[in-house]
DNA sequence: ATAATAACTTGATAAATGTCAATTTTATAA
DNA sequence: TTATAAAATTGACATTTATCAAGTTATTAT
């Protein structure tokens, strides 16, 4: 996937000036004076290593994240020793968002690969947007986008076959990927199957057999984590959800 | 049940200042002064009957709303013509924050029985918040915690059994019950067998036959929509531990 | 490079839940 | 009130997906 890459993934010490994943994150429509407030407050961490954990769950809540390169997942520890998979995160996702209400994280950041995240004090942040509105008008909207996908999200468990779910998920990923300039149509993913089906709430078993016959059917080339996407339209219609309202919640400015 | 209540709904005129839902709501934690701000820019409109729209998909996104008295269901409509259940919102309770993003609401609000409902335009409410950081922080808490909320459900739709979902709602709506000053062992459900079962992602049939099963064990005393829980603990470990509890569960009856 | 481990795939079987159909009960409207 | 429609329940059956088991392929560590 790397060589396929339109933009470049911001390197651990890029301002947000400089970043690429400006339109994503939180400086979008913010602008150069206000910019560099909100730069002044953002740490840069040393980069995770694969396995290695953002924060774990009842770790005390102080700062929101913004991935910049690589992906983690999020998953919640049940009762009963399971996990449930809350999400996946790419550059310029934020995570954390969920911890605000309680002040303690619920869940547990995990590094997927190599990912290397901004880290934005709350406490900061929300003095800062005191005097921007728009930063602040920001913020909400990006938490609002997050409510309004949990509530895709939990359609799609609710009510969708098998097929229906990974196609959606395969959907999802691959559209994320092309707001980041990245291919639409060919990439790698970074979570495992036993991941994706935790997360889209079926057995591992179930998911690798959807895969081979999306490959059988001539839908997808899939070999391990290297996805080519043959068929877009087929994988649209199995998915049953419109696209539509994805696009403009993820484009659209308010 | 309303024989039960113990605190008193605030009737359709009442400023936040005597309202009983104050401590659930945008008001939590602000004063005096600032809470007649507040209060000058919430509108209160006239209460809707049972099955008229607060807001329909596509709607302008103006406002958010809190719920005084009765209450709400929302759900989105998917492609194919199914509608999926996305919450019921009690009083004390938002809808309209999964708008703020795209700036249209992606779902229909209904009333399911005579309901009241503060409006607050969403303008106001921004240009508020910028002079006041503690309303500014309880709307960020309140968005925070619908998402933390969702994640809950995806939880329940992914992982859960039939039985471990009617459990867990059953425990859900008890408890928003008992927040809001009523009894939670005793209470009326105003949503449909048929809504309970699209919020969950099961079939109405199944539904039916696990509140008929619910009832036989001795957990609860189901007739139509007046519940009676006799059997909290149960209920609970039915809720959390689905494989283990519900082994037990058959055994001990079956 | 090789062994050990983890991830993934595939098949057979079982279990849970959905679907269809019929009936009863409750709610709504004439 | 009675007629009509809607909601809820129950049973029989079908289907999807989970579970169990085995084997294969990749990844990691030695």
């Amino acid at each position: 996937m790397r060589d396929r890459k339109v933009i470049d993934l911001p390197s651990s010490n890029v301002s947000c000036n400089e970043c690429s994943l400006q339109q994503l994150c939180l400086p979008q429509s913010i602008n150069g004076n206000e910019l560099d407030k909100l730069d002044n407050i953002i740490e840069r961490k040393k980069p995770l290593k694969r396995n290695e954990y953002l924060f774990q769950v009842g770790s005390p809540f102080d700062s929101i994240y913004v991935v910049r390169s690589g992906s983690l997942k999020t998953y919640s520890p049940t009762i009963d020793g399971q996990e449930q998979v809350t999400g996946f995160h790419l550059p310029g996702e934020l995570l954390g968002l969920d911890a605000i209400g309680s002040g303690q994280h619920p869940c547990v950041a995990k590094a997927l690969e190599t990912t290397s995240v901004c880290e934005i004090p709350f406490e900061s942040l929300e003095e800062l947007t005191q005097s921007m509105p728009t930063l602040q008008h920001q913020l909400l909207r990006l938490m609002s986008k997050e409510i309004f996908d949990d509530q895709e999200l939990m359609l799609l468990l609710g009510k969708k076959t098998a097929e229906a779910r990974l196609s959606a998920f395969l959907l999802s990923i691959s559209l994320r990927f092309k707001q980041r300039g990245f291919s639409s149509t060919e990439f790698y993913l970074s979570m495992s199957r036993n991941d994706i089906a935790n997360y889209l709430g079926l057995a591992v078993e179930t998911v690798s057999r959807m895969f081979t016959r999306f490959q059988e059917d001539g839908i997808i080339n899939a070999e391990r984590k290297h996805i080519v996407i043959n068929d877009w339209d087929t994988l649209q219609q199995l998915a049953g959800i419109s696209q539509l309202s994805e696009k403009e919640a993820c484009t659209k400015k308010a």
